[in-house]
RNA sequence: GCGCCCGUAGCUCAGCUGGAUAGAGCGUCUGGCUACGAACCAGAAGGUCGGGAGUUCGAAUCUCUCCGGGCGCACCA
């Protein structure tokens, strides 16, 4: 409810400044610092001071005594050396927020504008680590965010099944480990030791093996020629093992709340054309050319920068600045491919992928792409055909998400160049105690530096589902401590939500260019800034309300806001009804908050905005006794903003993917 | 060398479309469970916002510069 109101006023200067004074200018607003100095603040004047070279506080004063009635707002006030101060009508504002979160939300349109978010996409050959589980929670929480704000959001998952570190598995299964496809089979099947950990050791050995040996590397070359092939005995173990892991990663990403519309895999990017389709298109507008000298000779290349002309040496630095899009063999590179899966995703490929439902765990299904699928329509949802594409990546990949956005450009794309996002993240690292803990070997040198990387490739790093299963018992602890009287049922239940809200929370709880350093002590905490101290404080909130109903059979709460409108008009008056009033601000202003978190595509928004909204409501339980409230009038007020605050609470965590128990 | 990110309390981080006394969590110390659940709350201590210069009525926030740390600039993905 924050928000219009905010707009409004916003508005409302805007236009006075104009009518009045002549001027264009562009309304800031702001919190002030203090409730009494009012809800919605302008610095305005000071900037339009030195426009009219008059003083702030007299331009201030004249708007304020003469802009009139804004929907919303009581009252304006100068304040300082020329603020504008404006304060809401409270329980207006309560009753209309009241309204707005007892509101279904609408359905969206299901044939709007599209939008595609990336994200997850995990190299197929081996167990997810924590670093894996922070792209997925910040990528699945933007398409929560999207779809709260009536976006129709297409989720994708890109399966690299075809890349080198899928071959180096399948080459070391093969060549060191000297496994069947059968030998293989048996081994998952058994899934003693999971299938998806078994792998990660068997990458780790296989980067010790390739190390060892530099002739081994051309294995490498081997084996991925084979399974870009499509067919053969090592196309077909690389098949089964990726699918296999793949499979292993949905179950783990389900664990979390995480799930994807569509399976994009690289294997029917290059299996269904789509690179020759591109390159075709590159090629006759010019967008990449053949590099006939140089270190690049026999390369498609395509320029970045635009060559400042008639300098030799700024050309020769034009060149170095190319980015090859198939290498001199023929093949083609990572940014070519994604290049032509952009295309696509904006619907600017004259060719679809083919598809089929994946079933895994049991029943569950989702749409991955597959040579021998349907084609869409035949039963299959259209898939693709964005208006805007988000991808969520980490930041070392700044780069090549900036050449695929040049790639469409250079296409004449610069529609879907420009809505081509690239939410990118900082990695997860471990901090030197917690890698020591985990039994890695820390140099000297590292022990110093305040993370150290993972590396799936050196086999280092914490897996996503030991560090649930770990969160999984701790929060069983802590429910068995409180509640014998819970089934088994319950206590795992509540345990395992209470896990998922403090890993969600952990990985949200920074914004996205903040480096995490990992330490089990701090995920595993379940107290201060934390998904359970939130989903507590849903839970106290409940309780109160149970209480309530109890003690009031057939009372409940007025069915509207309305009739309490004038105990809110007394209640919430200043001084006194001030902690109240802002309790219920801040519970109003979710929708401002969502906002701003996909305005800045930045998830951590929300779960601060999440926090502070449950600290506010545990300081008014503590202060406030609901329950015993003798003033009939206070009592309603009092139980109208817990449950306004319990619902608004339950939205904010659903968005972070947080569920919040009866009891905890 | 070029580009990007980071440097704020003992630790981990918010705040950065310039604005009114710089915030939170953890940790430390003190206090609060016979009132709706203490995964909670109240209070205290703790800060040259990396250094310097500039723009401005006003800078943690913008510009420049220096220092420290990280990442990227592959015929890998």
């Amino acid at each position: 409810m924050y928000q219009p109101i905010e707009k409004r006023v916003r508005a409302a200067l805007a236009a006075f400044i104009r009518a009045k004074y002549d001027v264009e200018i562009n309304v800031v607003t702001e919190r002030p610092p203090k409730i009494e100095m009012g809800e919605i603040a302008s610095p305005v004047c000071f900037e339009l001071a030195k426009r009219l070279k008059r003083a702030p506080r007299q331009i201030a004063q004249e708007i304020a005594s003469t802009i009139g009635k804004i929907d919303g707002v009581e009252r304006i006030e100068i304040a300082g050396g020329g603020y504008l101060n404006a304060f809401l009508d409270r329980a207006a504002f309560l009753t209309l927020t009241f309204a707005e979160s007892r509101r279904e939300p609408a359905s969206v349109s299901a044939d709007g504008p599209k939008t595609i978010v990336e994200h997850t996409a995990i190299n197929p050959n081996k167990a997810a680590h924590i670093g894996h589980l922070r792209n997925a929670v910040i990528g699945d929480t933007f398409v929560r965010l999207l779809r709260q704000t009536r976006r129709r959001v297409e989720v994708q998952n890109y399966i690299d099944n075809t890349g080198v570190q899928v071959a180096d598995v399948i080459l070391g299964f093969i060549h060191r480990e000297k496994l069947s496809l059968a030998d293989v089979r048996a081994l998952a099947a058994k899934n003693e030791p999971r299938f998806d950990y078994y792998c990660w050791d068997v990458y780790a050995r296989v980067t010790q093996y390739l190390a060892e040996d530099k002739t081994r590397l051309e294995l490498r070359g081997q084996v991925m020629k084979e399974i870009e092939a499509g067919h053969g005995p090592v196309a077909e173990m690389a098949e089964f093992v990726s699918k296999t892991i793949l499979q292993a990663h949905l179950k783990t990403m389900d664990r979390l709340g995480i799930d994807y519309d569509l399976l994009s895999r690289e294997s029917e990017v290059l299996g269904m054309k789509f690179w020759d389709a591109a390159f075709q298109m590159l090629r006759e507008r010019g967008a990449i050319r053949m590099a006939t000298s140089g270190k690049q000779a026999g390369c498609w290349i395509m320029p970045l920068n635009d060559a400042t002309e008639g300098d030799a040496e700024a050309a020769g630095d034009a060149e170095a600045d190319a980015k090859i899009i198939v290498r001199s063999n023929g093949t083609v590179t990572y940014v070519g491919k994604d290049i032509a899966y952009h295309l696509w995703k904006f619907g600017l490929l004259n060719k679809d992928f083919r598809y089929v439902q994946l079933s895994w765990d049991g029943g569950r299904t989702t749409w991955m792409t597959s040579m021998d699928g349907r084609n869409s329509g035949d039963g299959v949802p259209k898939f693709g055909n964005a208006q805007e594409v988000f991808n969520v990546i980490d930041s070392r990949q700044k780069y090549p998400q900036q050449v695929v956005r040049e790639g469409l450009r250079a296409l004449g794309f610069e529609k879907q160049a420009e809505h081509l996002v690239h939410i990118a993240y900082d990695v997860v690292g471990l901090t030197p105690r917690c890698a020591v803990e985990l039994g890695y070997t820390v140099t000297e040198e590292d022990a110093k530096r305040p993370y150290i990387e993972m590396s799936g490739r050196k086999g280092q790093g914490v897996k996503a589902d030991d560090l649930l299963d770990q969160m999984e018992k701790h929060a069983l602890a802590e429910v068995d401590a409180r509640h014998r009287d819970f089934s088994d049922v319950e206590r795992t239940t509540v345990a395992h939500a209470i896990a998922v809200g403090a890993l969600r929370y952990f990985l949200l709880k920074y914004t996205r260019s903040t480096i995490i350093a990992f330490d089990f002590k701090d995920a595993l905490s379940f107290e201060g800034e934390t998904g359970p101290y939130v989903q507590y404080a849903v839970v106290r909130a409940r309780s109160i309300e149970r209480k309530l109903t109890e003690s009031q059979p057939g009372q409940g709460l007025p069915a509207s806001a309305d009739e309490t409108e004038s105990e809110m008009r007394t209640f919430l008056a200043p001084p006194e009804g001030d902690d109240l009033w802002e309790l219920a601000l801040l519970a109003g202003s979710l929708d401002a908050r969502i906002e701003a978190a996909v305005n800045a595509q930045e998830p951590a928004f929300v779960a601060k905005y999440a926090f502070e909204l449950a600290q506010a409501f545990n300081v008014f339980y503590h202060k406030h006794h609901i329950v015993s409230e003798k003033n009939e009038g206070k009592k309603s007020v009092l139980w109208g903003l817990t449950s306004l605050v319990r619902r608004q609470l339950v939205v904010a965590l659903e968005l972070l993917g947080i569920q919040a128990p009866e009891k905890m």
